[in-house]
DNA sequence: CCCGCTAATGCAATCGATTGCACGAATGTT
DNA sequence: AACATTCGTGCAATCGATTGCATTAGCGGG
């Protein structure tokens, strides 16, 4: 910068405001200072800048699990490209950590060692305890997941009872009478997706059948195992619930294979409208989550946290794409 | 660290000589300063250290695109988090960043701010020209893609002449005469796969037939459309290579619903074994690439670039993964 | 007892920017 | 013509660390 100033025949203080567009400096002596840096191919350091500041404009963006790897949900990839654009909108840069179990002290240490001025947390499960003690430290971070009635932190979710709910009732709708419900109800998100499932029923007069229950974990590898050991009971059904689209696509391959047509003989819903639900045949009718919207909503309770005001949590709407599993 | 030096009792050179564990300290003062910047939850400021040293722990990490929102490849997850376990392994953070076509300066930005040291690209394709340019230009990074003839820049990348290669023999060993490519040639990396396919024909001494071809690009958004179109010209083929495991499975769909059996009348290939792969009944035969190795073998060539060897590259060794569609 | 050497420590410059304050010039006001 | 503003610019301190060099204390050897 220095430099540049020597060759502008100005001071660096001069340079500096040029450079960050201050209105003391006359739109002449800006153009000029601008070209010279353009052709030095002159960049402001980063670092230097936000040290003077006291300020960063990096966000870390948190994924708890395992490993990446072990996050094969392309949901959590389309949600992660949302906060991204959001964090890009607003010019901050993103610093991506993954975290295993063991190493819960490095959220911290990421603020702390002023690295980041803030986290977006994606992946909840097991942090709940460890999320609030983190809240009451003061640290500021905003979380994807359900919205457990004691969080202290500042979470954004889907509206699971509301996609149950439309799932069920979009099912009960084009004629279905027993319709089967494919997920863990342990896990918040799918307990919730359940609730809804339920209230559809009840609002339609229809007693679900509590034999047509299936828990399907996320990520479970065995998946198609599980699903084929199920159909193997010859339980009587007409359409499925399944609270995610991997499960769904699974259970249309395997109902397929065994001569039962689908949307003919039963109808299926998904969860999540990963992209291959509208590649696979028949196309898959799915409960869409809006990702984009997540990922503003994400940045936005992160600013608040860091402006000082009060935690506050969102549940986004979720919306019903019909396709050729339920025609 | 100046409050630590004084409450230690000593000067501030001391505290950062024991925190960065520097010899010149005696184990008792380290300890005890140690404990003392324990207590206080105290964190060097990695930007001052950073300006102060003059180095940057930090690897930008680009995935080029449109958006994140476009990669509904799960393959590129997988990759791309094998790439940030390298980086955290030798201790630096990732700085992540989507790039757009029509933004394309802002790669060298990202290192002349100060930023990062380097960086590690995701996603060949149409930028291959600049890449070249910006080897050209000093900057430092290696890239996930096909090792053009021409790349000035390192590159790691599967083998996808092995991979098609392994697919077709595979596919041919199991007494299939008319395999059809699914996939579109003009892609560096599934012309490579291509190529394979033919040499495999070649070496049975098999002449594929040429209207069994048939161009589908990855992330097609009318995947299905172009499968049932493809099918509906009723030719004859026993067997399919598909350079995607999202297409192979869209078009085993396609042919269930046809009352075509897979794996009996017709054999399926797909490519990166995704993990849907082994959910879908048929389960698909999929070439795997070594993602694990991918990472690592990227962050080494960054790290031979900044050190100023000579640009090396890199390509992997794939692996045919058996399951039913190919029984 | 003095000298030399080593082990610890501190001083102060430095990294590359930003910004409060002061100053001089130009302009406007009576 | 004298004075008050406004405008543009530069000086120098500052952000929070690191590190070359100087300095001091402590110790052993001659």
């Amino acid at each position: 910068m220095i430099d540049i100033a020597r060759m502008a025949g100005v001071s660096s203080s001069t340079v500096s405001r040029a450079l960050s567009g201050s209105t003391l400096i006359p739109e002449a002596t800006r153009e000029r200072i601008l070209e010279l840096a353009r052709s030095l191919n002159y960049q402001v350091n980063v670092g230097a800048a936000n040290l003077r500041k006291r300020s960063v404009q990096t966000v870390g963006v948190v994924v708890l699990g395992d490993s990446m790897q072990s996050i094969s949900d392309p949901f959590i990839l389309n949600l992660f490209g949302s906060v991204a654009d959001a964090l890009d909108e607003q010019g901050s840069s993103v610093l991506l950590t993954r975290l295993h179990e063991t190493r819960n002290a490095s959220m911290q240490t990421l603020v702390t060692s002023g690295q980041v001025s803030g986290l977006v947390v994606i992946g909840q499960l097991t942090w709940h305890e460890h999320l609030n003690r983190l809240q009451h430290s003061g640290l500021k971070f905003s979380v994807w997941g359900a919205a457990l009635p004691d969080a202290a932190y500042p979470v954004v979710g889907g509206d699971n009872e509301q996609g149950g709910y439309l799932a069920a009732s979009h099912l009960l709708a084009r004629g279905c009478k027993k319709i089967a419900f494919f997920g863990d109800i342990n896990h918040p998100e799918a307990g919730l997706r359940f609730a809804g499932y339920l209230r559809a029923h009840r609002e339609a007069g229809v007693t679900p059948d509590e034999r047509l229950r299936q828990s399907v974990l996320f990520g479970e590898p065995r998946l198609l195992h599980v699903v084929q050991e199920w159909l193997s009971q010859d339980l009587a059904f007409d359409g499925v619930f399944a609270t995610s689209d991997v499960a769904a696509i699974t259970l249309i391959s395997a109902l397929n294979a065994r001569g039962i047509d689908v949307p003919r003989d039963v109808k299926v819903v998904g969860y999540d409208d990963i992209d291959m639900a509208g590649h696979v045949f028949p196309s898959l009718t799915s409960i869409r989550q809006p990702t984009k919207l997540a990922g503003h909503a994400l940045v936005s309770l992160l600013n608040e946290a860091q402006a000082g005001m009060p935690k506050r949590s969102v549940i986004l709407p979720t919306e019903l794409i019909e396709r050729e599993s339920t025609r």
